[in-house]
DNA sequence: TTGATTTGTTCATTTTCTGAACTTAGTGTC
DNA sequence: GACACTAAGTTCAGAAAATGAACAAATCAA
C-alpha cells in the first residue's frame, strides 16, 4: 500500500504524463526536498522511472513517469457471453486476452475467473507475481466500496457481494463496477480524459451509459445511480420503456431501439451503417428514425451540459460511425438546446471503441485501487 | 487562519452539529491525542466552546460545538434594490439589517458597503471587531476563486473584479458568489443541509436558479455554469426565451413565467396565490398554467435526479405555497418521470424563504471561507 | 574557462500525529 | 458508601512527514 502523498504524486502524474520532481514539487504545494524523498521511494518500489531529460537553462530536469510494468491487471466484462477476460498494464495496454462462459451464479463466476487465471498469464509468467488486482464491469448497481452488486436486472443479482466472492476464490484484490463508470474510469485513467477534472461519458450501445467524473472524481450519486441518462425522460408521453414509465432516452436513441424502430419502418438493417446508408439514398423513414433519435440524445446531452457544466463529453460507440446523419443531428441537438452562450463551450469527443471496452474498463478498475487506492482517497 | 487539520474538525462539527472529541477522532480517523491537541488550539482560539455534558458508562463525554459569535459576517444581496446588507453571526442568525441603493458601477457599490458598514454595526461594537468577511450575492457567472464576475446580464458586467475592489475599499476580506450557489452554501452551512453530502438546491423565484453540493462540496463546472437548469429545452420547439432558444423552463416555471401566462390567459394575478386561487375555484385557465409550469418543474427536476442522483432535492421558494394545484404537479410530475426504481427515493424538501435568503447565501459564502478556507480545501 | 542558472539531494529542524500510560469523572454493585 | 468498572480526555516521549537552507550536479552562455 501506498502512502497518501505516494498516491498524491501517482494522481499528478497519471493525470498529467511524465514530470520532473521540481514540477511535481509546484503543482502539489510541496517542498523540493519531500518531492525528493516520495520520489525515490516510488522508484525503488517500482511504481515510478525516470524517463526523458529535458534541457533547459541551468540543470536539466529528468522527468519521472509510471512504470507501465510495475503492476499487472485483469478486466473481466459480463456484459458478454462468452465474458472477455483480459489482461493489461499499467498503460491500459492489453497484454492477453481469453474468454469465459457466462453464468448467473456468482460462485460459477468466481470458480471461471479462478481457472481462467492461468492460462491467461500462459507467456507472461512476470505478470502473474505483478497481478495487483481484478475488476468486473457488470450492468447494474454497485455500492461504493465496489464490492456489492445491489442490484442487476441483467443478472438477476440482489445484493450480491461478487467482489468479496472472487476475492476469496481466487487470493486476489477484486473490485466491481457499474459498465458506464468502469468506462468513465478508464477514460480517466487511460484514455483522452486524463488531464480533464470534471467530463461525462455517454456510452452507446444496445443500452445508453452514462457516468460522471467531479473534480477529479468518479461521482456515484446518493444511490449509485448518477448517470441514469437512459432513463431521462425525452419524449413526455412516448412509447412505453421496459423501465415502466414512456418516453426515456432509452427508447429512442439506442442502438436497440433505432434498429427496432427501423425495422418497424419495414428497413432491413443489422447495424446502424445499414440505417445510414438508406438515409444517404434518400430513404425518408431512416431519416425520420435518426432524426428522431438524434434529437433525443442531442437533447439528453444538452440537458446534461446544462445541468453539470462538464468540461467535456466523451460519446463512446461500438458500432458504425458518427460522420453519418445521426452525429450531425446529435451535434445540432445539443447546440440548439444548449445556452447559447455555452454553445460550443463543451467539448464533445467522439471516441469509436472495439470490443474491449468493457474489459479494459474493468481492468482501470483495478487499476484505479492500486493507484490512487479504494474510495479515490 | 487555521490549519488543515482545525478545519477538518470545524467542518464535521458544521455538518453533524455537536461532537465529544472521542467521536470527532473516529470520524476523522486521528487519534484521541491529536483531538485533544486542535480541539485545545480551536478552543482558545475562541472558535469552538464545550456545551453540554453527555453521561453514560465511563467518564461523561463534553461535546464541542462551533462558538456562534467567534465571528461576524456581512452578507449583500445585489438582486434587489435596494440592496439588503445583513449582519450575522457563524450560525448565519441576522443581527442586524439595512439596504444601500444598488449600482451597476462596482466603484459605487464597493463605497456604499463600506460607508454602510459602521451604521450596520450600531449597536454591536464586538462585532465589528470580529468581522471575519463580506459576502455578495448576485446573478452571473462568478469565478472559482470567487472574486471576478466573469458575466453579469443583470449588471451588464463583464470580467469585473468587484471582491478585489470591495476588499480594496473596505480593507476586509471579501468574496461573491451566484445567487443559487450561495443559496446552496447557505443551506449546507446553516441550514436543512448540513449533514448531506450530495444535493441540489432550486431556487424558485422571478427567475429559476439551481446549484449542486457533490461530495460535500460545491460543484462550480467548468465554466461556472453547473446548474443552469433555468435554460434546460423542456418544451421542444416552446416559447423563445430571452436566452435566445425556445422552451426553456425559464419560459414555464419560472414565477415571472407563470405571472405572465395567467394574464395572457386573462387572469388577474399579482402573486402565485392568486393563480392558486382561481384554480381552486375551478377556473380551467389557471388550472392550466399551474399545469403546465408543475409539470415542465418536475421533468426537470426529473432529469437532474436521473443524471446526478443527488441526496436531497431543497426547493426554496419565495412567494405562495408549495400546498395548491402547483406543487402538487410538481410533485407527480417528478414521480413519473424518475426511474421507477428510484421513485419516492430522493427526499425532496420545500421550504419558503423569506427576502434575507440572497442576503443570508451571500453571508454564507464569507463564513464558509471563514470556516473552510478557500477553495473549499 | 568562468559565471549564471536551475535541478535535485542532504540534513538538521520543525510540525504533526501516534501509542501507551495515566488522570478524570462518572455508573453499577454489594 | 466503598469498590470495581468503564469510557473520556490528557500527557508525553517518540515516530513520521514535511520544511528550509545549504549544497552538489548538470547544463548553457559568454
Amino acid at each position: 500500500m501506498l502512502t497518501s502523498s505516494q498516491r498524491q504524486l501517482v494522481r499528478v502524474i497519471s493525470e498529467s504524463g511524465p514530470l520532473s520532481r521540481t514540477e511535481m514539487a509546484q503543482l502539489l504545494g510541496l517542498s523540493k526536498a519531500a518531492m525528493s524523498g516520495i520520489s525515490r521511494e516510488l522508484i525503488d518500489l517500482g511504481v515510478l522511472h525516470e524517463t526523458e531529460t529535458v534541457y533547459g537553462q541551468g540543470r536539466p530536469s529528468v522527468r519521472l513517469d509510471l512504470h507501465p510494468e510495475c503492476a499487472y491487471f485483469v478486466g473481466i466484462s459480463l456484459l458478454e457471453d462468452p465474458a472477455p477476460m483480459i489482461l493489461c498494464d499499467l498503460n491500459g495496454k492489453i497484454i492477453a486476452r481469453q474468454a469465459m462462459p457466462l453464468s448467473r451464479d456468482p460462485n460459477v463466476i468466481a470458480d471461471a475467473i479462478t481457472q481462467g487465471l492461468p492460462s491467461l498469464f500462459g507467456t507472461h509468467p512476470d505478470a502473474r507475481e505483478k497481478l495487483s488486482g481484478i475488476g468486473v464491469a457488470l450492468s447494474g448497481f454497485v455500492d461504493e466500496t465496489q464490492s456489492n452488486c445491489v442490484q442487476s436486472t441483467l443478472l438477476n443479482w440482489q445484493d450480491v457481494p461478487l467482489a468479496r466472492i472472487i476475492r476469496e476464490r481466487s487470493g486476489i484484490e477484486t473490485f466491481i463496477e457499474n459498465d458506464a463508470k468502469a468506462v468513465a474510469v478508464s477514460e480517466k485513467l487511460f484514455g483522452s480524459a486524463r488531464e480533464i477534472q470534471s467530463f461525462s461519458v455517454v456510452s452507446l450501445g444496445d443500452g445508453i451509459g452514462c457516468a460522471h467524473f467531479i473534480d477529479g472524481k468518479l461521482y456515484r450519486g446518493k444511490h449509485g445511480g448518477a448517470g441514469e441518462i437512459a432513463h431521462c425522460t425525452i419524449e413526455p408521453g412516448g412509447s412505453p420503456c421496459r423501465c415502466g414509465k414512456r418516453g426515456c432516452l432509452d427508447t429512442v436513441a439506442s442502438m436497440k431501439a433505432i434498429k427496432e424502430m427501423s425495422r418497424a419502418e419495414g428497413i432491413e438493417c443489422v447495424s446502424l451503417s445499414d440505417i445510414e446508408h438508406e438515409a444517404s439514398t434518400g430513404n425518408a423513414a431512416a431519416i425520420r428514425v435518426l432524426h428522431r433519435a438524434g434529437s433525443a440524445l442531442g437533447l439528453a446531452i444538452a440537458n446534461l451540459i446544462q445541468i453539470n457544466d462538464p468540461g467535456m463529453i466523451l460519446i463512446t460507440h461500438v458500432e458504425g460511425s458518427f460522420d453519418g446523419l445521426f452525429g450531425t443531428v446529435v451535434n445540432q441537438a445539443v447546440e440548439t438546446n444548449v445556452l447559447p452562450r455555452y454553445a460550443g463551450q463543451t467539448p464533445i469527443r467522439i471516441k469509436r471503441v472495439d470490443g474491449d471496452v468493457w474489459a479494459r474498463g474493468a481492468a482501470s478498475i483495478a487499476a484505479h485501487n492500486f493507484l490512487l487506492g479504494p474510495n479515490s482517497n
